[in-house]
RNA sequence: GCGCCCGUAGCUCAGCUGGAUAGAGCAGCGGACUUCUAAUCCGCAGGUCACAGGUUCGAAUCCUGUCGGGCGUGCCA
């Protein structure tokens, strides 16, 4: 909601230009939320950045400027601006300005928080894609947390986005699926088997297993071992995939469209892929496979796509699948992956600008491991005795708000504490609680307003300048943050900046609401004060919108 | 060996893509419920932003190197 400001710089330095007191080309104006209010409420080191090209020191040049900004301000919105330090410009928004702020926030509700930076671009987000040969662990559901914010959080600024899930079922994973369930299968009818080093060794396997017992009895042990695994194979995905999706819906995670391997495959894509490439000049043959001249493109190493045995490597299929996205007309494609596929990177970067596409069409969000802590005493993991804790374990001990929140209170790229006992505590020390009740006191003033037969104002039956508190004005300001911080989060790709927004108003409100009594003795003022906490309330339940967490009405 | 990521208060982490005196939450210490929900609030204390250079008006942030941790480095998926 700083576009205001932003618009009268701009055109202020048009004026200065205009005026012969600029010169060149200048960059776009920054403006940011200052953080301490003596500083103003908004600040630019436009002069600063421009100065030196101008021949000029920077505090003089901002001396100039405050000067046009203030011609430039016809609306009369700027209140007080002044240079300050090295040479910023901090400016001070008059109370209209605020009161309009609040305004429009009563009056869009919770689409105020929304705008149009996207301008309707299509971008994919395609996330989880774990391979459908067990659960989901909470790796997966990080990403899962990730990727479904990510995505509210771009289409509230404007891109159309689509929601994906890539299904590898095809290659050995499936085999070997089908290997374990076959193993655990002539276990439950007594025969002499091994059970296979490789295989997956959790209990699901069994499960699946009494499964085909019960609806198929003997079937699979009248036929070859080969024809029998690959049965089971191709009937045993199916089952973890629906799973899968059972689990990921019960998260609150929904996807547009599962995309299956298998599809790709048979449809023909990767051969036209691979033709494709070879057509443009950047495959060669070496010890018969053919390779992806990937080093031309920044990777490390030259890729093989088909394997000297005639069979297709994974890199092949993925190439065809991305190719298969742009084909689909997206602008944008994000994937985002578990951090220790990272080597990934530069060869996709790489096949999609082989394909004639612009590296930064693909981006790549990297997600790191989650620990579990319990106690302060890590849970032990370890997927190859097949011990790992799965989502739904996770889910069902503290639920899903708190398991989507601290999910996403940390940066995506760096490793993840998540302590079990706190997230289900219900205490101050829980970051969900905490913000999730200062949504539910809003609530419960406006219920008290209700009771006392205080109607609840009109976007423009208020008097808002009787909000005059410096607490009051502090909160107008965390509400008309909230749209530049979600466009932050969309650019960065970094959903955790709304977590730590929340945090904050929250905080701002709960200190107002121990200082101060929203229902006074004074009409007038009460109104005022239930505009702004309505406001308040907006902010809140939108953010936790976007983060895919429940904003209660009462605790 | 090479590549990527990380290193900020005792602990867990923010730090708005280069700005002003580096901020929260825990943990510690001391306070606040006759008042719209104390699942809350207020105060104190806590720092060589791993280290060393460089870039510039200005660096936790950018570049180089060193140290420490994680991950990757298959004609595996």
């Amino acid at each position: 909601m700083k576009g205001t400001l932003t618009y009268i710089v701009k055109r202020a330095l048009d004026l200065a230009v205009s005026e012969g007191k600029l010169h060149g080309d200048l960059p776009a104006p920054i403006i940011e939320m200052t953080r301490e209010r003596k500083f103003g409420d908004y600040a630019t080191n436009i002069a600063m950045v421009i100065a030196s090209k101008q021949g000029t020191n920077p505090r003089e040049l901002a001396g100039e400027l405050i000067q046009t900004i203030r011609d430039a301000d016809t609306e009369g919105d700027v209140s007080d601006i002044s240079v300050a330090g090295p040479g910023f410009i901090n400016i001070t928004m008059s109370p209209g300005f605020w009161s309009r702020i609040l305004k429009t926030v009563l009056e869009k509700g919770e689409d105020y928080a929304c705008s149009d930076m996207g301008a309707g671009k299509q971008v994919q987000v395609e996330f989880v894609s774990a391979n459908p040969t067990g659960p989901l662990h909470v790796g997966h559901g990080r990403g899962a947390a990730l990727g479904d914010a990510l995505a509210n959080i771009l289409q509230c600024a404007g891109y159309q986005v689509q929601r994906e899930y890539y299904i590898n079922d095809a290659g050995n994973q499936i085999q070997t699926l089908g290997i374990s369930v076959y193993a655990r299968y002539l276990e439950l009818f007594g025969r002499e088997n091994v059970f296979p080093e490789e295989g997956y060794k959790g209990d699901y396997i069994r499960e699946i297993a009494e499964r085909f017992v019960k609806e198929d009895g003997e079937l699979y042990l009248n036929m070859s071992e080969d024809k029998a695994v690959e049965e089971i194979a191709v009937k045993s995905a199916p089952l973890i995939l629906d799973d899968i999706r059972q689990d990921l819906e019960e998260f609150g995670v929904f996807f547009d469209l599962w995309f299956s391997e298998t599809d790709l495959l048979e449809r023909g894509d990767v051969q036209k892929t691979l033709k494709e490439m070879e057509k443009r000049g950047t495959t060669f043959r070496h010890e018969g496979a053919l390779w992806f001249r990937s080093t031309d493109k920044g990777d490390d190493k030259d890729r093989v796509l088909v394997k000297s045995d005639g069979s297709l490597t994974y890199f092949a299929s993925d190439v065809a699948y991305h190719r298969d996205k742009y084909e689909r007309g997206f602008d944008t494609v994000i994937n985002v992956w578990g951090a220790d596929h990272h080597g990934y990177v530069a060869r996709m970067k790489a096949s999609i600008q082989g394909l004639g596409r612009d590296p930064d069409d693909l981006q790549i969000v990297l997600v790191q491991l989650v620990s579990l802590v319990r106690k302060g005493q890590p849970v032990a993991m370890s997927t190859r005795a097949g011990e790992f804790v799965t989502l739904r374990e996770v889910r069902n001990e503290v639920g899903r708000d708190a398991a989507r929140f601290i999910f996403l209170t940390r940066k995506s790229d760096s490793k993840l504490d998540f302590d079990l006992d706190l997230a289900k505590e219900k205490s101050n020390d829980n970051p969900v609680y905490y913000v999730q009740y200062a949504h539910a006191r809003i609530c419960s003033i406006l219920r008290n307003a209700e009771e006392q037969g205080v109607s609840l104002p009109e976007p423009g039956g208020v008097d808002l300048n009787l909000l005059d508190l410096p607490e009051e004005k502090e909160l107008i300001r965390h509400i008309a943050a909230l749209p530049d911080v979600i466009e932050g989060a969309a650019i960065s790709m970094e959903p955790h900046r709304i977590t730590t927004y929340l945090r904050d108003i929250a905080t701002t409100l709960h200190s107002y609401y121990y200082h101060h009594r929203v229902l006074t003795d004074e009409v007038r003022v009460t109104e005022a004060r239930l505009a702004m906490v309505l406001g308040v309330r907006t902010a809140i339940a939108k953010a936790l919108a976007l983060l895919g967490v429940s904003a209660p009405e009462r605790m």
